[in-house]
RNA sequence: GGGCCCGUAGCUCAGCCUGGUAGAGCGCCCGGCUGAUAACCGGGAGGUCGGGGGUUCGAAUCCCCCCGGGCCCA
């Protein structure tokens, strides 16, 4: 037992009201901890791996916003659909990001300062306390977008318990041999001091640069040289080899008394630069002859590392390094100062050198450069000396890109550091078997990712700074033993103090007994790379390997979902910790989303002006707008945000509400009782627009739960829209409001408005998952008042399963040819100036296509209400051609040769005779007359010939065929017109005068001539139609009516008094 | 320089996988409707589907090249 209540239809439409009431409701019920709870009772797991923001601020992102959006409606969805979903979200809280921002906070300068001035334990202190201050802020943001996620445990990387679970991992690479201590070139800030990961070289500056052609002499030979080019004088010192192209061709070249080799293609641009006309080619050969050539570097003698480089001077093939665009095709190599030049190094057993120390000064095996600033002085001192020794063949500047430090802007260099890595390159094939076996969407996401771990390098793990894991590694002091702690327990064991915290500074006082010597041990100062603690988030979340059960039962992951730039990222650092760890992928599927990027497609920055304010733009557009929006773009591409798109996604919300007021209103006016009326027990009362909809309806629902199960939210999104606003709101609604407005209960009504009740709870079931305020709201007021169901949140319902039987797709596609048909017409009316209130006597149809007549016959009485139109008469094309009217003009240039002296009296036939001649001609091809006696034949290039349809008479060729309306009305149509004109009036009056629906009234209406006569011929109908009581003909009593109003009808003026009637 | 993605009406985007007469919304012009109402609906104008080749009876759709933008690398 139940009823509908009205509560929907009394209220004024406040979107924002709404949310503020959901938001409210959710708390104090509780509503998120029984949704969880009934989720948690399911057999079926759903394991969803939260990726962690990183906190580094206190506003999110519109991009992150978004991302939580599509995590919350997976979630929400496979929780209404039975799964036993995990929702623990996630913060990233290390790394070098965060450390800036304190230590610009606290006035930090150089890095020194932070163990000098400051002290580690205080700079730990204000690193957490910032994170938490954004976590704090963010969560309540996404807290107010309506994301269901476990708010009260979410997982902190830099918790002690997360701290060990990543020592397990490095323990684990430790085990397994994976984890090794090496060189590598890295980008380095001088005035900083400290190493900056690859994703912090992200600026370059326009820098002048010298760019000097420097010659190093052929071993052996008198004066010919190897000519190479360089823009970093500073890394000659410790130039270790040249690099050639075993492909390219190269040649020797004679200018004045010596002898140069360079790359055949390079050598025209260099000798322009260089101002030499004068050469000649001695020799041409590929670069492959030149391996091996020995030289002799030009500052050997001053540079006292160049003692032991020297014996590698040589020319190696080294294709990767050498351009035919630019240089001399020869390159000098420093492996200590160059990427490439490391590799090929490391390739062929270099030792690599850098001669700069961290703070940029040439260090003392640099010799006479010693002490001096790589990129000034030591630049200076260099090219004087190769000039003054003849060593410099052209020395210019440069103006080029170059990276500077995002954070002094100070010119960055390339070093070798000492830093930890995990031999990952190992692990290529497993992880590419891996990799496989995971479900992408979109399909481009595996390409780009596969192609990447094909180039796969090994990982560097450490970084030199503080907030961070700390690498897990002690050194003993006396042996050198390295030993790799897996959790405190083994600090324990091994005779180490457990410390109060897991971070620097505490755990860098913890010291071990070597378990080789006995010696003291302490430990490595580095910190890991902050992409190690989101990698690992998998298993350390969970809290294994100390506890174990929960990612035992858990794993794997069955969904993760972020934006394009974490294929590299996370979705890497992932899969790479799973097969460290476990030999496996941590993840089922994968969903990828695209960047959120402001009005004009470029990325939202607040430096740029064009940032978007999270609070900002919650407080302009209601948050389940936001969401149906950002939700309607394709998940993986990237969404530009629009002020503009908000605000029609907005009205499209209006017209939601409406649907739902709507029914709220007649259903509530009715008493409709959802428990005792059903479209089962009412089956054979459904009209033919109650079974499309309902096809509709189940169309929708296997659409929806294949793009669900696709990963394809969007598409879900778009067909709930689709949906709600063109099958119900602009079409089936438009359709039942005469069964909704008959007084009476009948089966008609009753069936129509058990079709709607059952979409409309149907549709907000689905809908509920990505709008939960509106869905919510729209439940606990209208579906839970009227008694089908009890449940205190939509939320905790199962979600609609798919009927696909139910689709009926001949039905639908005879409607389709309905609403064509409607089209027609309603264009024909418009261009005949006849408005729809105006009925009209005829609509012929001729069809063109199969199976058109008979979908026509099926929907006549949606095509007649809809198109209002008292007949459809379906026809063959002759019938039509019948009414045309021919004209014909004559073609005299045609006419005159033929008829010559004849022509007046031709021409006079032909007027006269127009549509005889015109019909005939366009019918049989020929026109045979009489002038005079003599026989007239016409044929169509004797005339122009033009066919028309009667004024009354109004055709449209449409898909289906041709449809026609007969403009001619009869008295009856314009009466019947006239009334409705007055109805309308009337409600609108009623309506301002707050008459109640269910309001009977007493009405006057003065008007004169057809006015009149059309009032009192539908005097019943008008009634009818106001819930008028009492109706006269003439004006009101004076203070009779309580509204009163004069309107003007076509040009006529229509006096009109009501009141509510009360006897 | 490389890998991947995007480029369709003035604007925002569907359609492309599985070739068959170019779609929606907004804006604009014209009209209508109105007991869902500070709403709503219909009609019209508007497009070399980034450019060029190719396959095909037929290409926005499949293939190749180029141009512009993005992401990730170098």
């Amino acid at each position: 037992m139940g009823r509908v209540p009205r509560i929907i239809s009394s209220e004024r439409y406040d979107q924002f009201g709404l949310e503020e009431y959901v938001k409210k409701y959710w708390s104090e019920r509780n509503v998120y901890g029984k949704v969880k709870n009934k989720s948690s009772k399911s057999p079926r797991k759903f394991y969803f791996l939260d990726g962690p923001p990183y906190a580094s601020a206190k506003s999110i992102h519109v991009g992150t916003a978004w991302n939580k959006i599509v995590k919350d409606v997976v979630l929400r969805y496979h929780r209404m659909a039975g799964y036993n979903v995990w929702d623990k979200p996630g913060y990233d809280t290390h790394g070098l990001p965060i450390e800036v921002k304190i230590e610009q906070q606290l006035g930090i300068k150089v890095k020194r300062e932070i163990e000098e001035r400051v002290g580690v334990e205080r700079f730990i202190e204000e690193c957490k306390a910032f994170v938490d201050e954004n976590m704090e802020a963010m969560t309540r943001q996404f807290k107010e977008i309506g994301v269901f996620m476990d708010w009260e445990e979410p997982y902190v990387t830099y918790t002690d318990d997360y701290i060990e679970s990543g020592w397990w991992l490095i323990k684990r690479a430790w085990e397994q041999g994976l984890l090794y201590k090496g060189y590598r070139v890295l980008h380095w800030c001088p005035r900083c001091e400290t190493t900056l990961a690859d994703y912090e070289v992200s600026e370059y500056k326009e820098l002048e640069d010298p760019s000097i052609y420097v010659k190093f002499g052929v071993e052996g030979r008198d004066s010919e040289y190897l000519l190479v080019w360089t823009t970093t004088p500073w890394t000659l010192p410790a130039n270790a080899f040249v690099m050639a192209h075993p492909e390219l061709t190269y040649v020797k070249v004679r200018v004045g008394g010596e002898t140069y080799i360079l790359a055949k293609a390079r050598l025209e641009s260099v000798m322009r630069e260089a101002g030499i006309e004068d050469y000649e080619v001695l020799a041409e050969f590929p670069g492959r002859e030149l391996e091996g050539l020995r030289y002799r570097h030009p500052l050997e003698d001053l540079v006292d590392a160049q003692k032991e480089l020297a014996k590698w001077h040589m020319v190696v093939m080294a294709p990767e390094a050498v351009t035919p665009h630019e240089g001399t095709g020869l390159v000098h190599s420093a492996p200590g100062h160059g990427t490439v030049d490391y590799d090929v190094a490391q390739r062929i057993g270099v030792p690599v050198v850098s001669l700069v120390d961290e703070h940029g000064r040439m260090t003392d095996g640099a010799g006479k450069y010693r002490g001096l600033y790589f990129r000034r002085e030591a630049n200076e001192a260099i090219i004087s000396d190769l000039s003054s020794r003849g060593a410099l063949l052209h020395n210019s500047k440069i103006i080029h890109r170059y990276p500077v430090c995002w954070r002094c802007k100070t010119p960055l260099l390339l070093r070798a550091t000492s830093q930890w890595f995990i031999r990952v390159t190992s692990l290529k094939e497993s992880l590419l078997r891996e990799a496989e076996r995971v479900e992408w969407q979109p399909g481009w996401a595996k390409t780009r990712f596969v192609n990447m771990l094909r180039e796969l390098r090994d990982w560097v793990i450490s970084r030199q700074r503080y907030w961070g894991i700390p690498l897990p590694v002690w050194q003993c002091g006396s042996c050198g033993y390295e030993h790799v702690v897996g959790d405190v327990e083994e600090i324990v064991k091994m005779g180490g103090e457990r410390p109060e915290n897991l971070h620097r500074p505490w755990v860098d006082r913890v010291r071990l007994r070597c378990p080789k010597c006995g010696g003291d041990m302490s430990r490595v100062p580095d910190v890991l790379d902050v992409w190690f603690d989101s990698g690992v988030s998998f298993y350390a979340s969970l809290g294994y390997p100390k506890k174990r059960e929960l990612w035992e039962t858990l794993k794997p992951v069955d969904f993760i979902v972020e934006g394009h730039d974490q294929i590299r990222g996370w979705f890497f650092s992932l899969l790479r910790s799973g097969v460290i760890g476990f030999n496996r992928t941590p993840y089922r599927r994968v969903l990828v989303h695209g960047f959120a990027l402001d009005e004009q497609g470029r990325e939202m920055h607040k430096s740029l002006g064009n940032y978007v304010d999270f609070d900002d733009l919650i407080s302009k557009v209601p948050r389940d707008v936001v969401r149906f929006w950002v939700l309607q773009n394709t998940v993986w591409e990237d969404l530009r945000f629009s002020w503009k798109g908000l605000e029609l996604m907005r009205r499209d919300f209006n017209i939601i509400w409406n649907v739902f007021s709507f029914a709220s209103t007649y259903m509530g006016l009715d008493g409709f009782d959802p428990t005792e009326n059903n479209v089962e027990s009412l089956r054979d009362s459904l009209e033919i627009e109650d079974r499309w909809l309902l096809s509709r309806l189940a169309g929708l629902k296997k659409i929806y739960h294949e793009s669900m199960a696709e990963l394809k939210p969007h598409e879900a999104a778009r067909a709930l829209r689709r949906f709600i606003i063109e099958d119900v709101s602009h079409w089936y609604l438009r359709i039942i409001r005469r069964r909704v407005w008959e007084d009476a209960d009948t089966p008609s009504k009753r069936a129509a408005y058990a079709t709607l009740y059952k979409a409309l709870w149907e549709w907000l079931l689905m809908a509920a998952p990505l709008i939960p305020f509106t869905s919510e709201y729209l439940y606990v007021k209208m579906f839970k008042e009227a008694g089908s169901h009890s449940e205190e949140s939509i939320h905790l319902h199962d979600i609609p399963a798919r009927e696909d039987d139910v689709i009926d797709s001949r039905l639908e596609e005879d409607m389709e040819r309905a609403k064509m048909v409607v089209e027609a017409v309603l264009s024909a009316r418009n261009e005949a100036g006849l408005k729809l209130r105006r009925p009209i006597r005829r609509v012929v149809v001729v069809p063109s296509a199969a199976g058109v007549e008979e979908a026509i016959k099926s929907m006549e009485e949606i095509i007649k209400l809809m198109a209002n139109a008292k007949e459809i008469e379906i026809t063959d094309v002759s019938s039509l051609e019948a009414t045309r009217i021919y004209r014909v003009e004559p073609v005299y240039s045609s006419l005159g040769p033929k008829f010559k002296g004849l022509m007046p009296k031709v021409l006079k036939l032909l007027e006269e005779k127009s549509e005889e001649i015109g019909r005939a001609i366009s019918e049989k091809g020929v026109y045979e007359g009489n002038v005079d006696g003599e026989q007239v034949v016409l044929t169509i290039e004797d005339v122009k010939l033009r066919a028309e349809y009667p004024e009354w008479l109004r055709v449209k060729a449409t898909p289906l065929g041709l449809v026609a309306i007969d403009t001619r009305l009869s008295k009856s149509e314009v009466f019947e017109g006239i009334a409705r004109d007055i109805v309308r009036r009337i409600q609108a009056m009623r309506k301002d005068a707050g008459y109640n629906v269910e309001d009977y009234i007493v009405a006057w209406i003065k008007g004169e001539g057809e006015i009149l006569e059309a009032v009192a011929s539908m005097k019943d109908y008008i009634q009818r139609e106001t819930r008028a009581k009492e109706l006269f003909l003439e004006e009101p009593p004076a203070g009779e009516a309580e509204v009163l109003r004069e309107w003007d009808i076509d040009g006529d003026r229509v006096l009109i008094g009501l009141k509510r009637y009360t006897g």
